[in-house]
Formats: structure tokens, C-alpha cells, sequence
DNA sequence: CCACATTTTATACAACCGTATACATCCGAT
DNA sequence: ATCGGATGTATACGGTTGTATAAAATGTGG
């Protein structure tokens, strides 16, 4: 294996262990296993590397989601709403690293515009794919817009939830008291609509 | 005017310019008409200048949010919620730094345990507030813990809102269409029930 | 086996950072 | 008026950072 790729998932580890700003070129060289001038002449400069690095840890993150949302086959919509919300939970739990380096990079994206252009593209990805979770058959005559903010819904939601964990696991909500709680807004709408 | 004031309001401006892991003893020094040493004497050092600061950001912030909130008083739930998203938005338009601040803050967090633990009380202080925009009157009997998870639910879904927001303007929804998918959902859930 | 490009290594350097030190200034109390 | 604590200032220092440089090693095609 060159250094190249070396010096890819060291500045990998790092940034899951220290974060973006903490790693220096000597963290990386160290977790690598390589030499300060390699970085220079692989990537050109220390951000490079780092912000390649944290592409590809999001792709491992988006990858990650994937899988989770991969589950989420009942037919019941709340049904399937609160596996995928229990699935993000129990994977808060095993790839934590993963969920904060994805916190950091939105962050990071407000004074790296590449790294925000990318991440901006992985959620225009992300909405259509979410979208489909609520929008199952019949759904041709759901306008595009329409579509798009279904997908932006359960992004935030997803978002958020990560968040919530990341900075209190305890005060955090569960999978079931997400779909808990949105029954209880449903039950209050419906009520409202019947008055 | 003291320079202990004055560093913390340079400080403040230099976190909404240039975020927290990027300013430096010079930058608020520059931003705040003061001198290097002056940092040592009043706050013993940067990073507690600098975390008085973000306290005090995200005290401002979360003023911000109960400002928008408070204007949510349709008696229709629907209403209050778009409201609510719409009058988000707005200040993302106006406030942005303030936002952008608030993001850098979760991620700053998993390495301040001191930050992190005033975030979570702020969390944990917005969700019952954000709990009775849905449970306005009859909610006596509404369990506790489903409070709480209805408070966390919005919560998510601003702070979710937030980061979309941040990342991609033209891509993020509106309030308008996260109440539309709101609705969808909830259509989409009641044909279900129906069937 | 030899020229030649590519890659790796060791080291040096200049810039910047945070903080400490020593000195000056201010200001209220006596 | 003066003393003393509190506050402000100028400057220097040690350490770290990112990167450049030049040499060594490695690989590669003829």
C-alpha cells in the first residue's frame, strides 16, 4: 500500500478520533505511519489531504444511512418510520465517530465551500431516497415539490435526532418516542380537522 | 467601557466571522481595540475568553428561537407549525452567523464537556417549551415521557431545518413546504389507518 | 545495467500561536 | 498627596505548525 492511501486512512482515523481542526500534519503522518514531506507531495498541502479524508468518511456516513434505511420494509408507514429511527439510534451507538465527524463537517462547510458543495449534493441525494420511504406506490400524482419536502422532512428529522444523541444520550429521544410523538401531533391535527 | 467587556464582544464578532477553532489571541485583540496580555489577565486564557463567548452566543441565540416562537398563536396547530417554520427560516436570513455559530457549537461540544453539557441544558430547557406548541389545552392527561418526546420531535426537526438551511439555501424547504409534507404524512398515515 | 521518472525520507525554515513577564497607568481610599 | 491594588500595555519566548528543499531510495522501460 503507498503512502498515499496510507496517509488517507490515517488522516481518516484522526478525524474521527481528534476532529478537523485538532489533527496536525504530525497526527497524521504518526497515524499513518509515513513522513511530513509525503502529505505535501500527495495532496499538496494539509487540507487536502484532510478535507479528501473527510469526503471520504461522509461517503462511509452516507453508506452508513444506507444500510440502515435498508431495513425499513414493513408495510406500515409509522411502522416502517419507527424502525428507521431506532436503526439511526443503534448506530449512533456502534459508529459514534462516524455521527460526529458528520456534525463537524456541516460546520466545517460554512468557510470550505468545496466541502459544503458536497455536502449540499449528498442531501439532494439524500431527500429523493427518504422521500420514497413515506411515498411507496400511487405516489405518481404527488407533485415533484411535494416529494422533495417529504424528503427534507425526514432529513431534518434525522439530522436532529443525530444531534440530540450526540450532545445527551439520556434526554435523547428513542426511535418509538419519535414515532410516539409524531402519532400524538397526528391524533391533535385530525382532532382539530374533526371540530 | 472595560477591556473585559470589550474582549468578550470581540470575541463574540470574531466567532461569527470566523468561527471558533479559527480565531486567534490577535484576531480579538484586533476586533476588540484591546491588547494580547489583556486576554490573560481577565480570562486566564484564550479558550476561556473564547468559551465565555460562545455561552454567551448561544444565550442570544436561544432568545432568537423564543422570539420566533412567540409568534406562533393560531389556534390551528397546522398554522402554528408553518408558522413557526416560516418565521425560522426568516431569521436564518437575518441572523445567519448566529445559526452558523450555533451549529460549530454541537461540534465543538464533543470535545468541551463544559459546552457541551450547557447545550444539553438548553435542550433540555426547549423541549417542554416547544412541547406545549402542539399540547396547548386538554393535554393534562398527555403522559409526561410523550411530552417530552413531542418537544424532542421539534426540536429535530428545527435544528434539522437549520443545517439544511446552512448548507443549501435554494434547496432547503420553506415553511410552507415543511408544513405540506407534514401533511402528507399525516394523509398518508390516516389512509392507512382507514384501509 | 543503465538512464530516468517516481516516490520516499530527513531536515530546515519561517511564520504563527498562546502565554508569561516586566513595566506603566489609572483610580479610589486614606 | 500618596499609597496600593486593579487594570492596561509592550514585548519577548518557547513551542508548534505547515511547507519547502534537497538528497536518497525505489521502481521502470529500454
Amino acid at each position: 500500500m503507498g503512502h498515499r492511501e496510507r496517509l488517507l486512512v490515517g488522516a481518516r482515523n484522526c478525524l474521527y478520533e481528534r476532529g478537523y481542526t485538532r489533527t496536525t500534519t504530525r497526527d497524521i503522518v504518526a497515524a499513518s505511519d509515513t513522513n511530513l514531506a509525503s502529505i505535501g507531495y500527495h495532496f499538496g498541502s494539509k487540507d487536502a489531504l484532510l478535507t479528501a479524508a473527510l469526503v471520504q468518511a461522509f461517503e462511509e456516513w452516507g453508506a452508513e444511512i444506507d444500510r440502515v434505511l435498508r431495513d425499513g420494509t414493513q408495510p406500515d408507514l409509522m411502522d416502517r418510520l419507527e424502525s428507521m429511527w431506532t436503526g439511526l439510534v443503534d448506530s449512533f451507538g456502534t459508529h459514534r465517530p462516524l455521527w460526529v465527524a458528520g456534525i463537524e463537517a456541516f460546520a466545517l462547510a460554512e468557510h470550505l465551500p468545496a466541502l459544503r458543495e458536497q455536502l449540499a449534493e449528498s442531501y439532494a441525494r439524500a431527500r429523493p431516497a427518504l422521500a420514497t420511504f413515506v411515498i411507496r406506490d400511487g405516489g405518481e400524482n404527488v407533485a415533484g415539490k411535494t416529494r422533495e419536502a417529504v424528503g427534507s422532512f425526514l432529513l431534518a428529522l434525522m439530522t436532529g435526532l443525530t444531534v440530540q444523541r450526540l450532545l445527551d444520550p439520556e434526554a435523547a429521544p428513542s426511535g418509538h418516542e419519535m414515532a410516539e410523538a409524531l402519532r400524538l401531533i397526528i391524533g391533535t391535527v385530525n382532532d382539530s380537522a374533526d371540530a
